[in-house]
RNA sequence: CGGGGCGUAGCGCAGUUUGGUAGCGCACCUGCUUUGGGAGCAGGGGGUCGCAGGUUCGAAUCCUGUCGCCCCGACCA
C-alpha cells in the first residue's frame, strides 16, 4: 500500500512519481507533447468523477451550460489582474480561413471573460439572480514544463461561474462549493483534504480571495486538488454586469468561480496506487468486480463461464452506494489466470473473483481485494453479498489509510531551526503548521530557503491551540494563527 | 532561455570509445503443447540506424550542420 514498495526501487521522489506514472500509462493514460491521451478505462474514472460532482452541483441548484473555446483578445483585456495572470500562458489563434485575423483569438485558459461578457447580457434584474452555472470543458494553458496529470497543456475540468446580489451570498456560494469539493475528495476519492484560504500571493488572478482543498500524496507532497474563488465585483465591474435591485438601484453583481480538473486523477493515483498499478476507490472504479473463470478444457470452461455469468448477473442486479455494481467477466482464452490477475491489478479493479473447477466443485469462489491483497474463500451463494460488503470496506480502508498517513505527517514547528530541519530533505515532508507574519515577503523568503510554500490558511484548526496567536517562524513578528506549509507538486 | 541527456523494429534497449554483413528483450504472425500468480518449444515477419552534408575502398560508429524528444532550473500550480 504505502510508497515503500515503490520507493524500494525509486531513488527520489521524481523516480517515485515516474514509477507510478509508468504504471498508469501502461494501463490507461499516455502523455503526448504535453497533453494526455486518456484510454477508455481511464476515461471511465473521469466520467464517474463527473457523475459524482454533477450530482452534488445539481443538488445545490446548479445547472450545466457550454461556452465557446475561442476568446477574443479584447475580452481578456478587460480585467487587469486576470489578463496579467493568464495572457502569458495562453495559446493564441492568429489565422483563420487562410487569413490573418484582425483580432487574435485566445484558446480559453479558463472561461471567466467569455462567461462574464455573456452574463452582462443575461442579467438585468435581481430576479435574474442568483445565476448558478457550471461548464464541463477543456482548457489550454501553455506551461513551460508539463507533468502528466498534474500540469498538462490541455486538461479537462469543470468550471462553475455564479452571479449573486450580495457579497455574503457569493461568500456562501464559494464555501458551499468548497464543501462539495471536500466531500467529493473524502467520500468518493477516499482522499482526506485540508480546506483553507489561499494567501494573497497564491490566490487566483482577479479574485477577491480563493479557497482550496489540499491533499497529501504518498511521497508526502501537497497537491492542490480544487479551488473556489470569491471574485467580489471585479469581473462585474470589468464587464459591466449590473442589476436593478428591489429598491430600483443599479448595482454590480458579486461573482464566484470554482473548478476541479483531471488533476484529480493524478491525485487519486498518487494517494492510493502501489507497485502493482492503480488502486482506485470503489466509488470511482470503472470495474469494481472482475470475475476470472478458469478451466483447461472446453467442458470445464463451459461450467465456470456459466457460473461466472450467473454471479455477474446477480451483481448487476444489486446496487452499492446508490449505483449498479460495475462487473466484468474476463473470458479471454489465450491469457493465463496469472496474467489476468496482474492485468486487472494494473487497471485498478477493486475486487477479483477467482472461479475454477476446484471452487465449482466446492460450490465456492475466491475473492481477492486489490488494496490489501487479502484472499477469502466464500460459497457462491454468499459471493454477491460478500462482494458488496467488501466494496464498502475497501472504500473505508483507503480513506482511513490516507488519513493515517496524513496524521503521521502533520507537524508543528515553532522555531526556524525545527522548520528548516523538517524540509531539509529532497522530497516531500508532509504538512507543517507554523506561524507566519502575514506578509508576502516572508512567504517568498521561506519558499526560497526551503522550497516549502504556504498551501493554505486552514478554515478549521486541527487543534484549538492552532488558532492562538504566536510568533512568525522566520521573522518572529506577531501571527494570528498557524498556516499550512508543504512542498507542493 | 540556461544546464544535462537521448534519437537504432510497435515498445524498451545494446552496438559508437577502436569504421568492416543490423542485434537483443518484449510485442506481433504460424504450429503444437499449455491455463489456480505475468506459459513453453519450434519456425517466421518487421529497420532508408532522426535528417542533410562531409571524410573513407567502406559510416549506426568519425567530422560539420540541422531537426526532434526527455530530464533539471526559470514560468505556472
Amino acid at each position: 500500500m504505502s510508497k515503500q514498495g515503490i520507493t524500494s526501487r525509486a531513488e527520489n521522489y521524481s523516480d517515485w512519481y515516474n514509477e507510478l506514472v509508468l504504471r498508469a500509462e501502461l494501463a490507461d493514460y499516455a502523455p503526448v507533447r504535453g497533453c494526455m491521451i486518456i484510454r477508455p478505462n481511464g476515461y471511465a474514472i473521469w466520467e464517474n468523477m463527473q457523475q459524482g460532482l454533477d450530482g452534488m452541483f445539481k443538488d445545490s441548484g446548479h445547472v450545466n451550460a457550454y461556452f465557446p473555446l475561442l476568446i477574443p483578445e479584447s475580452f481578456l483585456n478587460k480585467e487587469k489582474e486576470h489578463v496579467e495572470g493568464f495572457a502569458p500562458q495562453c495559446a493564441v489563434v492568429t489565422h483563420g480561413g487562410g487569413k490573418k485575423l484582425e483580432e487574435p483569438l485566445y484558446i480559453r485558459p479558463t472561461s471567466e471573460t467569455m462567461i462574464w461578457n455573456t452574463y452582462a447580457k443575461w442579467i438585468q434584474s435581481h430576479r435574474d439572480l442568483p445565476l448558478l452555472i457550471n461548464q464541463w470543458a477543456n482548457v489550454v494553458r501553455w506551461e513551460l514544463r508539463t507533468k502528466l496529470f498534474l500540469r498538462t497543456l490541455e486538461f479537462l475540468w469543470q468550471e462553475g461561474h455564479t452571479a449573486h446580489a450580495t457579497y455574503e451570498e457569493a461568500e456562501l456560494e464559494s464555501l458551499t462549493i468548497l464543501e462539495i469539493y471536500r466531500r467529493f475528495s473524502e467520500e468518493w476519492m477516499a482522499v482526506p483534504v485540508i480546506t483553507g484560504l489561499k494567501t494573497e500571493h497564491e490566490k487566483f488572478a482577479g479574485a477577491d480571495h480563493t479557497y482550496c482543498i489540499e491533499a497529501l500524496t504518498q511521497d508526502l507532497r501537497a497537491i492542490q486538488a480544487g479551488t473556489s474563488h470569491h471574485l467580489g465585483q471585479n469581473f462585474a465591474k470589468a464587464f459591466d454586469v449590473t442589476f436593478q435591485s428591489t429598491e430600483g438601484k443599479l448595482e454590480y453583481v458579486y461573482a464566484t468561480s470554482w473548478g476541479v480538473s483531471t488533476r484529480l486523477i493524478g491525485t487519486l493515483i498518487m494517494a492510493h496506487s502501489d507497485d502493482k498499478g492503480l488502486v482506485c476507490p470503489p466509488r470511482l472504479a470503472s470495474t469494481q468486480v472482475v470475475i476470472i473463470p478458469m478451466g483447461r478444457d472446453e467442458e470445464t470452461r463451459e461450467k465456470t463461464f456459466g457460473a461466472s455469468d450467473r454471479l455477474a448477473e446477480e451483481l448487476r442486479g444489486m446496487t452499492w452506494a446508490g449505483e449498479k455494481i460495475r462487473v466484468k467477466v474476463d473470458k479471454r482464452e489465450k491469457e493465463s489466470p496469472g496474467f489476468k490477475y496482474n492485468d486487472w491489478e494494473l487497471k485498478g479493479a477493486c475486487l477479483r473473483v477467482e472461479l475454477g473447477p476446484r471452487d465449482l466443485e466446492a460450490n465456492s469462489c475466491i475473492i481477492a481485494r486489490r488494496d490489501t491483497g487479502e484472499k477469502v474463500t466464500v460459497s457462491l451463494d454468499q459471493a454477491a453479498s460478500t462482494l458488496v460488503k467488501a466494496l464498502g470496506d475497501m472504500q473505508t480502508a483507503l480513506f482511513n489509510n490516507a488519513f493515517a498517513l496524513r496524521e503521521q505527517n502533520m507537524f508543528r514547528a515553532d522555531t526556524w531551526h525545527e522548520f528548516e530541519k523538517i524540509f531539509a530533505g529532497e522530497g516531500g515532508a508532509g504538512f507543517v503548521l507554523a506561524h507566519w507574519d502575514g506578509t508576502t515577503e516572508t512567504e517568498l523568503a521561506i519558499a526560497d530557503k526551503t522550497k516549502a510554500t504556504i498551501r493554505c490558511i486552514p478554515l478549521k484548526p486541527f487543534d484549538p491551540a492552532d488558532n492562538e496567536s504566536g510568533k512568525c517562524v522566520l521573522t518572529g513578528k506577531p501571527s494570528k494563527q498557524r498556516v499550512v506549509f508543504a512542498k507542493a507538486y
